[in-house]
RNA sequence: GAGAUAUUAGCUCAGUUGGUUUAGAGCGCUUGCUUGACAGGCAAGAGGUCACAGGUUCAAAUCCUGUAUAUCUCACCA
């Protein structure tokens, strides 16, 4: 068979997917097997793919396969959010190439743009996933804004409201300038900004010299400020309460009020008081009934309200009004100043607090639930850190403000009514009817109904997810919801916890009376090697369409996977791709070492190849053991590193080697199936890691006779005999010493070599297998030592290789005494231990019984190297 | 400002309820190899007072206290 000595796996990864695609492997449908499912975190419909995304979709293809192949009925459901913001920016900036305001045109003309751009744009990435070769059930893709999850994000909103959790106020909210919209308190992200503290000049009213200096970041807010605060105990400011203070520039007189939420010892102990615009001056505007003047427009430039500077941008006017200031000589100094600004999480815009009316939902009853269900790990977290963070969040969650000054998303199921009250239905014919239940004197028609212009925050349509996907809000019984819920596993990063996760489990709990997934695997986030987050403007992230390409996708892979330990951020290095390109390689070229030999079937097994037979069936048992229990606690890096080893070390650096016939030689028949056997169902349980080499060598070496890998059934732990492994890894730590000694003394492989040993031996040893790897013509027992030998010892067995005459009596002695300090400081410890009273009496017996092992084992060697060292003289 | 988590080899990480021949892995590094599958390879080797300082214990990388550093979460200090 010619079979190219490197792997290439471009050809190979596409024949593959659209394969399994032909085969409807992916797909699922209830049936009498169990369940295994998972739901996708829907990637953004507008986003490209980036590593964060390749680490999270690459665990869950694992897990899905896993349990595909362990024999659970294994469904994995993709799709993507809308993602109000982002998408509806990309539209706003498509019109406006096309030189289409937003303003000039209708909703529904709007609307109609921004599916055309979802259809024509949206779900790249969804492409892109698939070159990662997940297997989701891609006949299940779903959307945000599919019709069943529209109706049942209004139904949503709906049941919500008549329980009376949704209410609508006037509240400050977090707004953003750039999207021209609130958003809620979980997107706005704080940072810490170089800034300055500008000390500024308030004149008192009726007075000549005396005056207020205030301390402020934001000095263009002064021309809405409304009063000057100081704290009611100041002997500083004593004098002034009751007073009037001239707000500067502006002219206008305001009072000066006291409140002990002024720190008398940050800048000058008094504060201007803003109330339009900050939300500690907003609460302090409430108490003492001040005045609220809005001086910005909505995208942050100053309006008619300023005074001066209208028209000006936010940041432009910080800057502007600083001469006018000094002109009036009411700035009295800047300094610099660090502090935490907020910015938009979606935007990167910094947030504007501004007072408006929106939507919002009491979450505190939702929240108690959700609460008891991760605290007594009915929802397991891995890592169990997590547990703390959730469950500050949830114990202290706030209203969640839901509605968005947007177009694009669910709009709010409200009507708006001639009289100004508003009804909440599903569609406008029920708030019809509904409305003229409930003000039958006021004959109301259907046209007088005003459906609420906003449109809802795209979470409040994703913590539905692991229900609509099934259409179980709109059809609660219905077969798929019953069967696959609740899920099994939910793979996510920790910085949507409070997002996406809390508000999960609140919804399951709340229309399910369940939870909506059994465990949550957090992954870190993907870092550079240098620690630094990878993103757009750094440009460190490396472009993963380009490192498949270059690795190979189950190469890619490997190197994610390898640095991932649950919840720990990880250091991404191209070099760990290159690992898992090279263990390719590996791979590939064990299978053309097996399909290359001649098999002859008359030939019979040799002893060191029934060993490594009997062997590799022991080890390989010992380390799926190690891979299940890996995968029960989601460790899949150490998972990974098992089967590598597995793989690299055992199958091919030990098995192969030992079972390889000579050159040109045949192999006997036994040999041949087991080697292929044992190749085999390692690319099973490599298969959910790396897909397309393992589905590829499975079929090279199986041909159509054992169907499809992907398919096929997982390999499961058998008892297995631990004294082969035992007596097999001795049998390598000889191989070993054998080796390190031709090494040392330059001799060649090809040269073979005698092994004696005393015939004191204690440990047994697979001896054809010792001759086999070290080019051994035997291996003898000897009564006495025979001369003119190499030796090593290893526990308390000695071992001689005759070997010429030329031994250095210095460098042996040398070495000797190497081996003999080191063994008296061992020995030292050991006996110390033991000479101790309180540990004798104290530790458990099975550990005293140890220690006085080591000590005997010590010993013998030590006299063992002694009558060495005397030889030699 | 409060809390959480971490700190082990050059790098990235394991190390289970304290005790398993004076700490393990992968990568990297050093040395030697055209070894008839693989140089994307083979063989051998070097490399760590487990952040620091105390304490508990017969026994500490592991438990406790403090310090330093890092990351994250929360918080209204202009």
């Amino acid at each position: 068979m010619e079979i190219s000595s490197r792997y290439n796996p471009s050809q190979i990864e596409e024949k593959w997917y659209s394969y399994w695609m032909e085969k409807s492997y992916f797909h699922s449908e209830p049936d009498e097997r169990k369940p295994f499912t998972i739901v996708i975190p829907p990637p953004n419909v507008t986003g490209v793919l980036h590593m964060g995304h390749i680490l999270n979709n690459t665990i869950q293809d694992i897990l899905i396969r896993r349990a595909r192949m362990q024999g659970y009925n294994a469904c994995w459901v993709p799709g993507t959010d809308h993602a109000s913001i982002a998408t509806e920016a990309k539209v706003v900036h498509m019109l406006k190439e096309k030189g289409i305001s937003k303003k000039d045109i209708s909703r529904e003309e709007f609307m109609h743009y921004a599916w055309q751009w979802k259809e024509k744009h949206g779900g790249i990435i969804l492409q892109q996933l698939k070159r990662l070769g997940i297997s989701c059930d891609w006949d299940r893709l779903s959307f945000t804004m599919d019709e069943a999850l529209s109706e049942s994000v209004t139904a949503v909103f709906v049941d919500l409201y008549r329980k009376g959790y949704i209410y609508r106020g006037i509240r400050m909210v977090n707004w953003d300038p750039k999207a021209l919209t609130a958003v809620s308190d979980e997107e706005v992200i704080y940072k810490e900004v170089q800034s300055h503290l500008y000390y500024l000049r308030y004149r008192v009213e009726g007075s000549e010299q005396d005056y207020i200096s205030i301390a402020t970041t934001r000095p263009e807010t002064l021309l809405g400020d409304t009063a000057v605060c100081v704290h009611p105990d100041d002997p500083r400011y004593q004098h002034f309460l009751g007073r009037r203070v001239i707000v500067p520039l502006v002219n206008r007189s305001v009072p000066v009020i006291a409140d002990t939420y002024v720190d008398r010892d940050f800048g000058t102990g008094a504060l201007k008081i803003t109330p339009a615009h900050d939300i500690n001056d907003y609460q302090l505007g409430i108490k003492y009934k001040l005045e609220s003047i809005n001086i910005f427009n909505d995208d942050g430039t100053l309006n008619e309200f300023a005074g001066l500077l209208v028209g000006m941008d936010r940041f432009e006017a910080r800057k502007a009004i600083l001469p006018l200031l000094e002109e009036a000589q009411l700035l009295i100094k800047v300094e610099n100043y660090v502090h935490k600004v907020g910015y938009s999480e979606r935007t990167q815009e910094v947030i504007e607090p501004k007072l408006s009316r929106q939507w919002f939902c009491d979450m505190a009853a939702l929240a108690r639930p959700a609460l008891e269900v991760v605290m007594n790990d009915e929802v397991r977290f891995f890592p169990d850190k997590f547990k703390n963070t959730y469950a500050h969040w949830v114990e202290n969650v706030k209203d969640w403000c839901i509605s968005r000054q947007l177009w694009w998303g669910h709009r709010i199921p409200a009507y708006y009514l001639p009289n100004q009250e508003v009804v909440v239905a599903a569609s406008q014919e029920e708030a019809y009817h509904l409305a003229r239940e409930r003000f039958p004197e006021l004959d109301i028609r259907i046209s007088d109904l005003q459906q609420e212009e906003d449109v809802l925050d795209t979470w409040f349509s994703s913590w539905l997810w692991p229900i609509t996907v099934f259409d179980g809000m709109r059809y609660p019984d219905n077969d798929d919801i019953r069967y696959y819920y609740p899920t099994s596993v939910l793979i996510t990063a920790p910085d949507i916890i409070f997002f996406w996760v809390a508000r999960m489990i609140m919804a399951g709990m709340e229309w399910r009376g369940e939870i909506p997934f059994r465990d949550v695997y957090f992954t870190g986030m993907v870092r550079d090697h240098l620690g630094r987050k990878m993103s757009k403007s750094l440009g460190n992230s490396p472009d993963p369409i380009a490192l498949m390409d270059t690795y190979g996708t189950d190469g890619i892979r490997m190197g994610m996977l390898l640095s991932a330990p649950a919840g720990n951020d990880l250091m991404f290095d191209e070099s760990l791709c290159e690992q898992g390109r090279n263990f390719n390689n590996k791979i590939w070229n064990a299978l053309r070492l097996i399909k290359g030999w001649k098999v002859d079937d008359k030939l019979s097994i040799p002893a060191h190849a029934n060993i490594a037979v009997e062997w590799f069936d022991a080890r390989f048992n010992q380390v799926l053991a190690e891979i299940d229990d890996a995968f029960q606690k989601y460790r899949l890096s150490d998972a990974l590193m098992s089967v590598y080893k597995l793989i690299w070390d055992d199958f091919c650096a030990c098995f192969l080697e030992i079972v390889k016939p000579p050159y040109q030689q045949a192999v006997d028949a036994v040999t041949y199936q087991a080697a292929c056997t044992n190749l085999g169902r390692l690319m099973q349980v490599l298969h959910p890691f790396m897909p397309f080499i393992t589905e590829e060598v499975w079929h090279l070496l199986y041909g159509e006779e054992k169907g499809d890998i992907i398919v096929s059934s997982m390999p499961q732990v058998l008892t297995f005999d631990a004294s082969i492994i035992e007596t097999f890894v001795f049998s390598m730590e000889v191989v070993e010493q054998i080796r390190r000694i031709r090494t040392e003394k330059n001799i060649a492989q090809k040269h073979s070599l005698e092994l004696y040993l005393s015939p004191r031996q204690q440990q047994a040893m697979f001896e054809e297998v010792v001759i086999k790897l070290c080019n051994l013509s035997k291996i003898q027992r000897v009564d006495t030592k025979p001369t003119a030998t190499l030796s090593f010892m290893l526990h308390t067995q000695e071992f001689f290789i005759p070997f010429g005459e030329t031994l250095d009596v210095e460098e042996e002695k040398r070495k000797l005494q190497e081996e003999m300090q080191y063994l008296e400081g061992f020995l030292d410890k050991v006996e110390k231990k033991l000479s101790n009273q309180a540990f004798v009496e104290n530790a458990p017996e099975k550990v005293v019984e140890i220690e006085r092992k080591k000590q005997n084992d010590a010993r013998q060697k030590l006299s063992l190297l002694q009558q060495k060292w005397q030889d030699l003289d």
